[in-house]
Order: structure tokens, then C-alpha cells, then sequence
DNA sequence: TAGAGTGATTACAGTTACTGTCATCACTGA
DNA sequence: TCAGTGATGACAGTAACTGTAATCACTCTA
């Protein structure tokens, strides 16, 4: 056996969870859950960047793993396709794991400002190594931010859609209806999305500050 | 004249905006900021509830404005052209601006990660807004995030090619191209953006983790 | 016009998230 | 056997915040 227990970043992420549902985030000092975990406030920080990070593990891999599939799409897929692709592989993956640690760790993260806000950075990251796979593929920038930008709003949506409906449906059944219907929302609009027009022709002097 | 100097709040932002431009935000604390607005590190934590907030002062007002337009679109206008009306709105506004100023502080938030987060949590509490606005006009609240979020898309992106661009257009002009470009993007991908089949018809077994 | 609020500010002490640095010591490979 | 190596601990320090009490120009009222 080694010098020490094994897995101590597993541990800090599991004393962390814990705690942060118990008592919640800032109720909870980092020195606090090294010591659950059996360790000291240093080691906690030699893993994790800040308190946050250590619920934000998981990130990194789906993110390749989406990435991944994005950059593996048939030469003939287009954008959305491929984006589909990702979002195909970030529900194989989602789904695989347990729903409940889903749900208790969305929990503990929509309960605090700061745990949502790293949240939004890590969709967001997520996001721009979309668009970059993308444009590997030879997809013009602007579309590719545009295509990334709508998956990560399916993924994130579709989670939790999934994580708290009712009904049994797949993960990926969700996110593909969504997909559908932002197609919908989108085609309804063939109407007016004219911009210009509206702000100048309606309001054409009132603008204050 | 009153006891103090005016505008505590307003001369804190400025100090915050040139310190965090010249020598960086971390390299920059609560005290030299108030120092330079001839005020105290407490009174700066009066005025703003953490270092970042200090340059978001403007963004309820966006927000509010933004939000406005929504609820205030024709009864007629579906979720997308209520949304469009608030991206006009947000041109209004952001458009009599100064370019260089906004230029200014985007630079400075994207050189930073903390700022980058913040600001993400800004444009995700708009969407939320925006939402429940649509929410109130009738719109189902799937579609109504979805909607949203597609706006806020079309928002953020919008200001930035706005703001660094080489031609002249303005933002609105700029805004409605990046909706036809979502719109066409979306429609490019009626071929399959079938996710359930993609994912279980072309690797049956082979998911690990 | 005295005198009781009011509200923005200062002063000061405290907590805690995070960082830098050096020491420790089981393990590894030659 | 013995010089690395690498994960950890020990300890001191910085700065972002927070709580609380005091100040004092201003305002309102009797």
C-alpha cells in the first residue's frame, strides 16, 4: 500500500458533493472538507483551483468526448449534423451515469450564484471547442459559433429536461426534440426578424440614454 | 455642497475601469480603487457587492430595457419577433454608446476569467428575463428559453462583430444578419438532426465510462 | 431655532479563500 | 544503497469580503 489512501482528488470531490449539500456551499470552508476527506486545506487546493472547481471535474471529459464526436461526423455532415453528433455522444455519456448524482449535484449547483456561474464558463468553454472543431472542418466562423452556441443550448436545456421530467424518455430523445422545435421557433419567425426596420421605422427619435 | 463629493458610485466605476485596463484586474485591489475615487475599500464594498460587479453597473438597465420591448411587442408578434424587439431595444441603446468605451471594457473582461464568468452570468440572467417576459405574453416556456437563448446568441455575438468590425453597419443591421444566418443554419440541417438513431445505430455498444 | 433623526461614509477587527515556500518521506530506478 | 521524484504537510502571508460601531453634514419637525 502506498504512502497514503489512494484517490485523494476522488475524495475531496466526494467530501465536497457531500457537504455542499448538506450545509451548502458557503457554509462549507475548504479546510472543512480536506478534512473529511482526510487531507489538509493545501491539498485541496493543489487539486482544485478554487472552491468550485471541485465539483467541475467531469467537464473536461465530456467536453473531449464531444469534441471528439463533433470532429469524427462524416465528411458530408453539415454543421448541425455534426454538432448533433456531439450532442449524441454527451447523452451516451449522461446517460450511462446515475441520474440521482445528477440531480443532487445540479442541486447543490442552482442553489449557489458562484457554482452557477462557473457552470455557464464550463458550458460556455464547452462551447468554443465546439465551434473550433467546426471550423476544423471547414466551417465558416460565424456559423460555427452559431451552430455551437445552439448545441450548447440543447445540451444544457435538454439535461435538465431530462433529469427532472416525468416522463422516461432518453436523454437524446429530449435533445432531439429540442432541436426540433428550435427549428420550429426559428421557421415561424420568416415573418419579421427584420431588425432595422422595427427600431427605426416604429420609434424613429424616442431613444433616450 | 454636500459633505461628500457626488457620485461616489459612478466615480468608483471609472477608477475600476482604468485601473483594471492599466495594470490588469488582479493586479488591481478594492483599496487602490477606492483610494483613486477618494473613498474607502468599505465604501466600495458598500456600492458593489464584489470587485467584478463594479464594471456590470449598466447591465440591469440593458437588461430593463431589453425586457420592456419584449413585453411591450404587438399582441400579434410571435415569440421570435417579441425577441426581435428586444434585440432593437438593446441597439437603441448600445448604439448611442460609445464604441470605444464599450471596445474598452470588453477588452479588459475578456483578458480575465473571473470577468468572463460574470459576464456570462449577466447575459444568462437577461435570457431568464427575457423568458419570463415571453412566459407572460402566452409563450409556452419551452419555447420561450429556447427563444431567449436564442436571442441572447445573436446579442452577444452581435455587439462583438459589432464592436470590432471593419465596415460601418450598425448594430441592429448586424443583429438581423446573425438571425438569418441562424435561421438558414437551422434550416441546412432538415436532413437529420435525428439524435436517438445516430447515436445508438452507429456505435451499438461501445460506450465506456 | 434647537434638537432628534437619516444616511453615506469611515475606522477597525475578523474570517476565509487562496498562494508561496520549504520540509517530509514512501516509493522508484540504477 | 542511494540519489531522485512526487504527493503531501506545515506555516506564513495577502487580499477579498463582512459585521459593527462611530461620525457628522444634512433634513425634518416641534
Amino acid at each position: 500500500m502506498g504512502r497514503w489512501q489512494p484517490d485523494s482528488r476522488g475524495r475531496l470531490q466526494e467530501a465536497a458533493l457531500a457537504l455542499y449539500s448538506e450545509r451548502g456551499f458557503d457554509q462549507t470552508t475548504a479546510s472543512q472538507i480536506a478534512e473529511r476527506a482526510g487531507l489538509t486545506e493545501r491539498t485541496f487546493f493543489r487539486h482544485f483551483v478554487d472552491k468550485r472547481e471541485v465539483l467541475f471535474g467531469g467537464s473536461t471529459v465530456l467536453q473531449d468526448h464531444v469534441v471528439a464526436a463533433v470532429a469524427g461526423a462524416d465528411a458530408t455532415d453539415g454543421p448541425m449534423q455534426a454538432v448533433g453528433r456531439g450532442l449524441a455522444a454527451a447523452a451516451d455519456m449522461l446517460g450511462a451515469g446515475r441520474k440521482d448524482l445528477i440531480r443532487q449535484r445540479h442541486g447543490v449547483i442552482s442553489a449557489n450564484p458562484e457554482l452557477r456561474e462557473r457552470e455557464l464558463v464550463k458550458l460556455s468553454d464547452c462551447g468554443a471547442a465546439v465551434a473550433a472543431a467546426l471550423i476544423k472542418r471547414g466551417v465558416r466562423d460565424l456559423l460555427a459559433h452559431l451552430a455551437a452556441d445552439a448545441a450548447m443550448t440543447v445540451l444544457r436545456s435538454g439535461i435538465e429536461r431530462w433529469a427532472y421530467g416525468d416522463d422516461d424518455r432518453s436523454l437524446a430523445m429530449v435533445m432531439d426534440e429540442l432541436l426540433a422545435d428550435m427549428k420550429a421557433l426559428l421557421l415561424s419567425a420568416s415573418a419579421i426578424p427584420v431588425l432595422a426596420s422595427q427600431s427605426t421605422d416604429i420609434e424613429p427619435e424616442s431613444q433616450h440614454v
